[in-house]
DNA sequence: TCACGGCGTTTGCAATTGCAAGCAGCGCGA
DNA sequence: TCGCGCTGCTTGCAATTGCAAACGCCGTGA
């Protein structure tokens, strides 16, 4: 009986799915699984393998780490830096977009904890000690300010460390 | 080949476990499965699910991506070079949240289509006739309103009790 | 009204996973 | 010669995966 720590996993392939608009049973034609699998694994019903689950992120055209590291499946040591990482490599941004963008993916960061309990290891060393009603706090807004009003600070090189 | 054989993941683990120098049942019991299941996975008489991969790359010691990569269970992991990749493939991100950065960054893209400024530490670009008043176009503006409405009910996981 | 098709869910079952117990071989000390 | 501990391997067996078939529900058209 033990369904240990399956439950964020189904939520978020039913989230994803639906995003996309999707039945279920057409998700589980693209994926070459079962309806009726798909439906327990969406409901934490049961803990799909990891073929499964490759299977399902190709017919959901999702990231397979994303889902394995909802799964638990992977420890997410590095994909925090990835999206940055790649910001910074994009020889295409301007020096202020590349601000903008990654003040603008920090403040998502910090916002929204989009799937935190699935994992026991969950390094969190920074502190929460307010509760974000607002979906944009002052963080996204100054990074846009730079860019909504030209003359002021545009010198914001405070650069965070990661990896 | 640079890559090793991608058919074996047995061949694989065991290579491992003697480079480490570490017996069968000791890594068994550092990855918390039985021996002789372990024994089977070797030579390829089983086919181990995704969490006793995970144990057993944590048993080695390795990185589990590169036992998924192994079994075949994730593509060929894509240097996150693409900050659209990496963007899609970040799972602390919301679906929004993902949609407003992808739509901000494409927003930048099209603003500065050419390759000009290839080194990214070159914190210097051109400013002569940029367009540095007007660098955020409408879709920028566009891409965050849904943001900017402040109401906050985008709840969709209803929890339905089943018997 | 019934029939058709789509939706998600439930049920029953073959196939498989993964484990506990046991087997055979090897090296070492008494 | 034993016994002990280590190595890896084989054998049943409970539990689970994953699927085919069938169920109930709802909207649409004849």
């Amino acid at each position: 009986m033990a369904l240990p720590k399956v439950g964020s996993i189904g939520e978020y392939i039913r989230e994803q799915r639906q995003q996309a608009k999707i039945s279920l049973r057409q998700l589980a034609e693209a994926a070459g699984v079962s309806n009726p699998y798909l439906s327990q694994i969406e409901r934490g019903l049961r803990k799909p393998s990891a073929e499964i689950l490759n299977q399902i992120a190709k017919g959901l055209r999702i990231s397979s780490q994303a889902l394995y590291v909802q799964a638990g499946l992977i420890e997410d040591r590095e994909p925090p830096s990835d999206v940055i990482t790649a910001i910074r490599a994009d020889p295409l941004l301007s020096e202020r977009q590349r601000q903008v963008l990654i003040d603008i993916y920090e403040s998502f960061r910090k916002e929204a904890p989009a799937g935190d309990e699935q994992t026991s290891q969950n390094a969190r060393p920074q502190r929460d000690a307010e509760t974000d009603d607002d979906p944009l706090p002052e963080e996204f807004l100054a990074a846009l300010e730079p860019y909504a009003a030209p003359s002021g600070n545009d010198n914001v090189t405070q650069e965070t460390k990661e990896g």
